[in-house]
DNA sequence: ATGAATAGCAACTTCATGGTTGCATTTATC
DNA sequence: GATAAATGCAACCATGAAGTTGCTATTCAT
């Protein structure tokens, strides 16, 4: 283990800037919303509420797959997409961690001030 | 209020990526992690240990402050920046409100299956 | 007051991104 | 088997993002 806690951090943050990139437009955001309801959906039932062709709708499931955002399957002649509930997961702990290095140094410096 | 759970988060979606897109660089996130550890840092210091010009990380300062992520302060002849955490809070509850939905969808549906 | 450190501004280049259109392919339906 | 539905693939366009270089402006220190 390493000594410094951002280490690890660090080493992931590529991933994870791809993930953050993924959720980074907010046409990808509300397919993302779309589906947060969790029934699986086809392309052309993502593409039906948006003002853009199935094939930039396409485009964007294929970025939040790339980013392990969504995961999709094809059966027939659809392609089904779902939320991946794990990259959220990873994401969130991403969050709460950088949230608790900032909360852990205002302790610390709280303890310097009124020491 | 709205019946739609996910009204909210579709009103505020548009702000939301902005935020998701500012942490969607490495450079930037690596910056966001840089600056997690409390203390306040200067353009130069935050350029140092980077393969990067001081105006490159100056412009992904910028697009990080706008975003909310980060806020600065001049000081001197150096402005000084630091994490926003407000930003974090915010960001974190989205995503828990996402995967909240999701985890519902999957209660419901698993409700469904076993009655 | 001069020199070095810190930063801002502006122009420019390069390349990725978001979007389109057109056509081919697979699958379901009649 | 012909037609419609759902998707994939490829080429293309326009714009914005990431980065550089060059110059200017403050501010600190000697």
């Amino acid at each position: 283990m390493s000594r410094n806690p951002l280490a690890r951090l660090s080493r992931q943050s590529d991933a994870t800037a791809t993930v953050f990139a993924a959720l980074g437009d907010s046409t990808r955001l509300s397919l993302v919303l779309a589906l947060s309801r969790g029934n699986r959906q086809s392309i052309a039932q993502l593409t039906e509420s948006k003002p853009l062709t199935r094939q930039a709708i396409s485009k964007h499931l294929r970025i939040l797959e790339s980013a392990g955002v969504v995961s999709s399957r094809r059966e027939g002649r659809e392609n089904l997409f779902a939320l991946n509930p794990q990259a959220l997961d990873e994401l969130r702990s991403y969050v709460e961690q950088i949230s608790g290095q900032w909360d852990a140094s205002l302790a610390r410096l709280k303890a310097f001030v009124e020491k």
